[in-house]
DNA sequence: TTTGACCTATGTGTTACCCATAGGTTGTAT
DNA sequence: ATACAACCTATGGGTAACACATAGGTCAAA
Protein backbone atom coordinates (compact mmCIF):
# COMPACT_ATOMS: atom_id res chain seq x y z
CA UNK A 1 0.00 0.00 0.00
CA UNK A 2 1.17 3.59 -1.00
CA UNK A 3 0.80 6.54 1.32
CA UNK A 4 -2.56 7.94 -0.71
CA UNK A 5 -4.27 4.26 -0.82
CA UNK A 6 -3.81 3.82 3.05
CA UNK A 7 -4.95 7.25 3.49
CA UNK A 8 -8.31 6.38 1.48
CA UNK A 9 -9.07 3.19 3.03
CA UNK A 10 -9.49 5.20 6.33
CA UNK A 11 -10.54 8.33 4.95
CA UNK A 12 -7.69 10.80 6.14
CA UNK A 13 -5.80 12.87 3.90
CA UNK A 14 -2.27 11.42 2.74
CA UNK A 15 -0.61 14.11 4.77
CA UNK A 16 -2.13 12.61 7.95
CA UNK A 17 -0.88 9.65 6.98
CA UNK A 18 2.71 11.08 6.24
CA UNK A 19 2.68 12.77 9.89
CA UNK A 20 1.66 9.69 12.03
CA UNK A 21 4.42 7.98 10.33
CA UNK A 22 6.85 10.79 10.69
CA UNK A 23 5.27 10.62 14.48
CA UNK A 24 6.36 6.95 14.60
CA UNK A 25 2.55 5.90 14.94
CA UNK A 26 2.96 4.09 11.75
CA UNK A 27 5.71 2.08 9.95
CA UNK A 28 6.25 1.95 6.56
CA UNK A 29 9.55 0.60 4.45
CA UNK A 30 10.98 2.49 1.84
CA UNK A 31 10.66 1.01 -2.06
CA UNK A 32 14.60 1.07 -2.30
CA UNK A 33 14.05 2.04 -6.45
CA UNK A 34 11.41 5.22 -5.58
CA UNK A 35 11.80 6.30 -2.27
CA UNK A 36 8.13 5.31 -1.28
CA UNK A 37 6.50 4.30 1.27
CA UNK A 38 4.86 1.31 1.82
CA UNK A 39 2.70 0.09 4.06
CA UNK A 40 1.56 -3.40 5.55
CA UNK A 41 -2.21 -4.17 5.44
CA UNK A 42 -2.13 -4.10 9.11
CA UNK A 43 -1.04 -0.51 8.70
CA UNK A 44 -4.90 0.13 7.97
CA UNK A 45 -5.77 -1.91 11.41
CA UNK A 46 -3.63 0.46 13.38
CA UNK A 47 -4.72 4.17 11.13
CA UNK A 48 -8.04 2.81 12.79
CA UNK A 49 -7.30 2.08 16.20
CA UNK A 50 -5.52 5.59 15.71
CA UNK A 51 -8.86 7.32 14.95
CA UNK A 52 -10.59 5.78 17.65
CA UNK A 53 -8.59 6.74 20.11
CA UNK A 54 -8.39 10.47 18.73
CA UNK A 55 -11.98 10.62 19.03
CA UNK A 56 -12.18 9.70 22.08
CA UNK A 57 -9.45 12.56 23.09
CA UNK A 58 -6.20 10.99 23.19
CA UNK A 59 -3.05 12.89 21.86
CA UNK A 60 -1.30 11.49 19.39
CA UNK A 61 1.66 11.10 22.13
CA UNK A 62 -0.56 9.19 24.51
CA UNK A 63 -1.41 6.68 21.54
CA UNK A 64 2.13 6.69 20.52
CA UNK A 65 2.90 5.48 24.27
CA UNK A 66 0.04 3.14 23.94
CA UNK A 67 1.27 1.57 20.64
CA UNK A 68 4.86 1.67 22.25
CA UNK A 69 3.47 -1.03 24.73
CA UNK A 70 1.45 -2.99 22.42
CA UNK A 71 5.04 -3.48 20.73
CA UNK A 72 6.66 -3.95 23.71
CA UNK A 73 4.68 -6.89 24.24
CA UNK A 74 3.24 -5.48 27.24
CA UNK A 75 -0.66 -4.82 27.51
CA UNK A 76 -1.18 -1.17 26.84
CA UNK A 77 -5.20 -2.15 28.88
CA UNK A 78 -3.66 -0.97 32.27
CA UNK A 79 -1.92 2.17 30.64
CA UNK A 80 -5.22 3.14 28.79
CA UNK A 81 -7.39 2.62 31.68
CA UNK A 82 -5.20 4.91 33.69
CA UNK A 83 -5.70 7.21 30.73
CA UNK A 84 -9.36 6.91 30.51
CA UNK A 85 -9.67 7.45 34.41
CA UNK A 86 -8.05 11.01 33.90
CA UNK A 87 -10.09 11.54 30.63
CA UNK A 88 -13.56 11.54 32.50
CA UNK A 89 -13.44 14.34 34.59
CA UNK A 90 -12.07 16.51 32.13
CA UNK A 91 -14.25 15.91 30.25
CA UNK A 92 -17.20 16.22 32.36
CA UNK A 93 -15.34 19.41 33.02
CA UNK A 94 -15.41 20.16 29.63
CA UNK A 95 -18.97 19.52 28.95
CA UNK A 96 -19.78 21.57 32.12
CA UNK A 97 -17.89 24.61 30.93
CA UNK A 98 -19.51 24.68 27.47
CA UNK A 99 -23.10 23.93 29.27
CA UNK A 100 -22.51 27.00 31.00
CA UNK A 101 -20.72 28.77 27.87
CA UNK A 102 -24.49 27.93 26.11
CA UNK A 103 -27.25 28.47 29.00
CA UNK A 104 -25.39 32.34 28.83
CA UNK A 105 -25.44 32.91 25.01
CA UNK A 106 -28.59 31.82 24.42
CA UNK A 107 -29.83 33.42 27.26
CA UNK A 108 -28.43 36.55 25.48
CA UNK A 109 -29.71 36.07 22.29
CA UNK A 110 -33.33 35.57 23.56
CA UNK A 111 -32.65 38.97 26.11
CA UNK A 112 -31.56 41.29 23.04
CA UNK A 113 -34.48 40.27 20.96
CA UNK A 114 -36.01 42.75 22.60
CA UNK A 115 -33.68 45.17 22.82
CA UNK A 116 -31.91 47.65 20.44
CA UNK A 117 -28.27 47.74 19.22
CA UNK A 118 -26.30 49.72 21.33
CA UNK A 119 -23.53 52.12 20.13
CA UNK A 120 -20.50 52.35 21.72
CA UNK A 121 -20.07 55.28 24.23
CA UNK A 122 -16.41 55.41 24.95
CA UNK A 123 -17.04 53.54 28.02
CA UNK A 124 -18.15 50.33 26.99
CA UNK A 125 -17.43 48.11 23.73
CA UNK A 126 -19.78 45.87 23.47
CA UNK A 127 -22.40 45.68 26.15
CA UNK A 128 -23.49 42.53 24.98
CA UNK A 129 -20.84 41.05 26.36
CA UNK A 130 -19.57 43.64 28.86
CA UNK A 131 -22.75 43.86 31.08
CA UNK A 132 -22.86 40.39 30.75
CA UNK A 133 -24.22 38.92 33.66
CA UNK A 134 -27.24 41.34 33.28
CA UNK A 135 -27.59 42.08 30.11
CA UNK A 136 -29.29 45.07 31.03
CA UNK A 137 -27.18 48.18 28.97
CA UNK A 138 -28.61 47.88 25.54
CA UNK A 139 -32.39 48.37 26.97
CA UNK A 140 -31.03 52.02 27.66
CA UNK A 141 -30.63 52.63 24.61
CA UNK A 142 -27.15 53.55 25.12
CA UNK B 1 -0.33 51.05 34.52
CA UNK B 2 2.85 48.67 33.16
CA UNK B 3 2.58 45.28 32.14
CA UNK B 4 2.65 43.48 35.33
CA UNK B 5 0.26 46.06 37.39
CA UNK B 6 -2.37 45.19 34.11
CA UNK B 7 -1.73 41.83 34.49
CA UNK B 8 -1.95 41.70 38.05
CA UNK B 9 -5.44 43.38 37.58
CA UNK B 10 -7.49 41.35 35.88
CA UNK B 11 -5.62 38.07 36.64
CA UNK B 12 -3.56 37.16 33.79
CA UNK B 13 -0.17 36.29 33.11
CA UNK B 14 2.04 39.63 31.64
CA UNK B 15 2.81 37.51 28.57
CA UNK B 16 -1.03 37.54 27.90
CA UNK B 17 -0.95 41.33 28.45
CA UNK B 18 2.08 41.25 25.96
CA UNK B 19 0.52 39.11 23.39
CA UNK B 20 -2.50 40.89 23.27
CA UNK B 21 -0.80 44.27 23.11
CA UNK B 22 0.99 43.23 20.33
CA UNK B 23 -2.12 41.81 18.51
CA UNK B 24 -3.55 44.92 18.77
CA UNK B 25 -6.42 44.07 21.37
CA UNK B 26 -5.00 46.40 24.12
CA UNK B 27 -3.26 49.88 23.34
CA UNK B 28 -0.46 51.04 24.87
CA UNK B 29 2.04 54.35 25.29
CA UNK B 30 5.72 53.72 25.18
CA UNK B 31 7.49 55.81 27.83
CA UNK B 32 9.94 57.37 26.05
CA UNK B 33 13.02 57.36 28.80
CA UNK B 34 12.59 53.13 29.18
CA UNK B 35 10.27 52.14 26.34
CA UNK B 36 8.11 50.78 28.90
CA UNK B 37 4.27 50.28 27.96
CA UNK B 38 2.22 52.12 30.18
CA UNK B 39 -1.39 51.65 29.79
CA UNK B 40 -4.33 53.79 30.85
CA UNK B 41 -6.96 52.92 33.41
CA UNK B 42 -9.54 51.97 30.85
CA UNK B 43 -7.30 49.05 29.18
CA UNK B 44 -8.51 46.94 32.14
CA UNK B 45 -11.60 47.03 31.54
CA UNK B 46 -11.22 46.14 27.51
CA UNK B 47 -8.96 43.29 29.19
CA UNK B 48 -12.03 42.20 31.18
CA UNK B 49 -14.11 42.85 28.15
CA UNK B 50 -11.71 39.84 25.67
CA UNK B 51 -11.55 37.90 28.80
CA UNK B 52 -15.41 37.68 29.01
CA UNK B 53 -15.50 37.15 24.97
CA UNK B 54 -12.76 34.44 25.20
CA UNK B 55 -15.02 32.22 28.29
CA UNK B 56 -17.29 32.68 25.41
CA UNK B 57 -15.66 31.04 23.27
CA UNK B 58 -14.73 34.16 20.59
CA UNK B 59 -11.49 33.77 19.20
CA UNK B 60 -8.58 36.75 19.55
CA UNK B 61 -9.64 37.49 15.76
CA UNK B 62 -13.02 37.89 16.51
CA UNK B 63 -12.81 39.97 19.52
CA UNK B 64 -10.16 41.95 17.35
CA UNK B 65 -13.28 42.53 15.13
CA UNK B 66 -15.45 43.57 17.57
CA UNK B 67 -13.12 45.82 18.95
CA UNK B 68 -12.50 47.48 15.84
CA UNK B 69 -15.81 48.16 15.13
CA UNK B 70 -16.34 49.36 18.34
CA UNK B 71 -13.33 51.94 17.75
CA UNK B 72 -14.30 52.93 14.49
CA UNK B 73 -17.80 54.02 16.18
CA UNK B 74 -20.20 51.47 14.89
CA UNK B 75 -22.26 49.14 17.55
CA UNK B 76 -21.03 45.89 17.51
CA UNK B 77 -23.80 44.60 18.95
CA UNK B 78 -25.13 43.02 15.36
CA UNK B 79 -21.83 41.73 14.88
CA UNK B 80 -21.87 39.96 18.42
CA UNK B 81 -25.01 38.83 17.76
CA UNK B 82 -24.16 37.36 14.13
CA UNK B 83 -21.32 35.22 15.61
CA UNK B 84 -22.99 34.26 19.22
CA UNK B 85 -25.91 32.50 16.86
CA UNK B 86 -22.95 30.76 14.86
CA UNK B 87 -21.59 29.80 18.38
CA UNK B 88 -24.74 28.00 19.75
CA UNK B 89 -25.05 25.07 17.03
CA UNK B 90 -21.08 24.98 17.37
CA UNK B 91 -21.49 24.63 21.23
CA UNK B 92 -24.24 22.35 20.85
CA UNK B 93 -22.34 20.21 18.57
CA UNK B 94 -19.29 20.13 21.08
CA UNK B 95 -21.47 19.11 24.00
CA UNK B 96 -22.81 16.26 22.39
CA UNK B 97 -19.77 14.94 21.03
CA UNK B 98 -18.06 15.45 24.15
CA UNK B 99 -20.77 13.88 26.00
CA UNK B 100 -20.99 10.51 23.18
CA UNK B 101 -17.01 10.42 24.12
CA UNK B 102 -17.98 10.64 27.77
CA UNK B 103 -20.72 7.46 27.84
CA UNK B 104 -18.25 5.18 25.90
CA UNK B 105 -15.71 5.96 28.10
CA UNK B 106 -17.86 5.47 31.87
CA UNK B 107 -19.70 2.74 29.48
CA UNK B 108 -15.77 0.67 28.70
CA UNK B 109 -14.30 1.92 32.66
CA UNK B 110 -17.26 -0.12 34.10
CA UNK B 111 -17.02 -3.44 31.97
CA UNK B 112 -13.41 -3.59 32.52
CA UNK B 113 -13.72 -3.91 35.81
CA UNK B 114 -14.82 -7.21 35.51
CA UNK B 115 -11.99 -7.56 32.81
CA UNK B 116 -8.43 -8.75 32.96
CA UNK B 117 -5.76 -7.22 30.86
CA UNK B 118 -5.51 -8.22 27.56
CA UNK B 119 -1.87 -9.19 26.24
CA UNK B 120 -1.34 -7.81 22.50
CA UNK B 121 -1.55 -10.66 20.06
CA UNK B 122 -0.24 -9.31 17.08
CA UNK B 123 -3.77 -8.33 15.90
CA UNK B 124 -5.11 -5.62 17.99
CA UNK B 125 -2.81 -3.26 19.78
CA UNK B 126 -5.63 -2.33 22.49
CA UNK B 127 -8.81 -4.52 22.61
CA UNK B 128 -9.74 -1.51 24.84
CA UNK B 129 -9.93 0.88 21.86
CA UNK B 130 -10.27 -1.44 19.02
CA UNK B 131 -13.38 -3.53 19.65
CA UNK B 132 -14.79 -0.64 21.09
CA UNK B 133 -18.21 -1.29 19.90
CA UNK B 134 -18.31 -4.37 22.12
CA UNK B 135 -15.87 -4.30 24.39
CA UNK B 136 -15.54 -7.97 24.53
CA UNK B 137 -12.03 -9.01 23.32
CA UNK B 138 -10.59 -9.13 26.95
CA UNK B 139 -13.22 -11.37 28.37
CA UNK B 140 -11.38 -14.31 26.04
CA UNK B 141 -8.68 -12.97 28.22
CA UNK B 142 -6.65 -12.19 25.11
C1' DT C 1 25.94 50.29 44.95
C1' DT C 2 24.28 46.08 44.92
C1' DT C 3 20.41 43.32 44.72
C1' DG C 4 15.94 41.77 43.33
C1' DA C 5 12.19 42.61 40.75
C1' DC C 6 10.75 44.49 36.94
C1' DC C 7 10.96 45.72 31.85
C1' DT C 8 12.36 44.92 26.70
C1' DA C 9 12.73 42.04 22.15
C1' DT C 10 13.40 37.79 20.02
C1' DG C 11 12.85 33.24 19.25
C1' DT C 12 11.24 28.60 20.33
C1' DG C 13 7.75 25.09 21.86
C1' DT C 14 3.05 23.39 22.14
C1' DT C 15 -1.00 20.26 19.03
C1' DA C 16 -2.33 18.03 14.92
C1' DC C 17 -2.24 18.67 11.17
C1' DC C 18 -2.78 21.69 6.23
C1' DC C 19 -0.72 23.84 2.43
C1' DA C 20 2.87 25.46 -0.83
C1' DT C 21 7.03 24.59 -3.21
C1' DA C 22 10.08 22.10 -6.12
C1' DG C 23 11.22 18.21 -8.10
C1' DG C 24 11.22 12.93 -9.09
C1' DT C 25 8.03 8.74 -10.62
C1' DT C 26 4.40 6.12 -12.61
C1' DG C 27 0.91 4.85 -15.73
C1' DT C 28 -1.83 5.79 -19.55
C1' DA C 29 -3.29 7.89 -23.86
C1' DT C 30 -1.83 9.43 -28.09
C1' DA D 1 8.05 7.61 -27.79
C1' DT D 2 6.37 11.05 -25.34
C1' DA D 3 3.35 14.03 -23.27
C1' DC D 4 0.56 14.50 -19.44
C1' DA D 5 -1.98 13.68 -15.26
C1' DA D 6 -1.61 11.93 -11.02
C1' DC D 7 1.08 10.35 -7.82
C1' DC D 8 5.33 10.47 -4.75
C1' DT D 9 9.31 12.87 -2.03
C1' DA D 10 11.39 16.50 1.42
C1' DT D 11 11.33 20.95 3.30
C1' DG D 12 9.52 24.73 5.37
C1' DG D 13 5.81 27.77 6.86
C1' DG D 14 1.11 28.59 8.79
C1' DT D 15 -2.60 27.82 12.31
C1' DA D 16 -4.32 29.51 18.02
C1' DA D 17 -3.13 31.39 22.18
C1' DC D 18 -0.18 31.76 24.65
C1' DA D 19 4.20 29.83 27.90
C1' DC D 20 8.89 29.90 28.49
C1' DA D 21 13.85 30.86 27.85
C1' DT D 22 17.36 34.05 26.65
C1' DA D 23 19.98 38.26 26.97
C1' DG D 24 20.11 42.53 28.36
C1' DG D 25 18.31 47.26 30.15
C1' DT D 26 15.76 49.74 34.28
C1' DC D 27 14.15 50.88 38.79
C1' DA D 28 13.56 51.17 43.84
C1' DA D 29 14.97 50.02 48.20
C1' DA D 30 18.62 48.68 51.52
Amino acid sequence: MKVSELAKAAQVTPETVRHYTREGLLQAERNPTNGYQTYHSDALQRLRFIQQARTLGFSLKQIAEIIEQSDAGDSPCPLVRDLLRQKVPETQRKIAELQSHLAKMEAALATWNEMEDGVPNGHSICCLIEEWETAQCCKEGR
